[in-house]
DNA sequence: CAAAAATGTAATATATACTTGACAAAAATT
DNA sequence: AATTTTTGTCAAGTATATATTACATTTTTG
């Protein structure tokens, strides 16, 4: 189901914590957590406030999703 | 409130109607023409599907929306 | 190793993405 | 210029993204 751990390793290289990602972005921890899990099919407005904060592009967070998730 | 001109352009191209398009994505024709109007805040996933069948990137499609849209 | 912080996950609720149907206006076709 | 196709838009409904609360597990820290 494809976890993101782009997302993750992103966050890593900052030092943040799914809170600290999810405040910054404005959202829930939960819904952070979910997205990096894989379960989530997030707005583009979201993944571009990801990528702002974590200063990567959509492509290199968000590319290439092959698998069938949900 | 941020015209999508480029999934225009890229449509406009490829000679597809907005309805190939919603089709070619499984989506509505309105949800589309939404999209291109700037109406909306499509999931990831459209998006996704939408660069597929134009043959751009989500940078070259959705990239940069400085504006505060909705 | 114990305590604290971070993460994974579930249930219920709410906001909003997307659908369907319908109609008017603009653009393209003949 | 008339007809057809495409586009823009609205209203009402359905599906799903996201919030909130809560708890268990894992990881980090003292």
């Amino acid at each position: 189901m494809a976890r993101n751990v782009k997302i993750k390793t992103a966050r890593a290289e900052l030092d943040m914590t799914q809170k600290a990602l999810a405040d910054a972005v404005g959202v829930s921890r939960q819904t952070m957590n979910a997205i990096e899990q894989g379960n989530y099919n997030p707005t583009i407005r979201l993944c571009r406030a990801i990528c702002k904060v974590l200063g990567k592009t959509l492509d290199e967070l968000f590319g290439e999703e092959n698998d069938d998730e949900r």
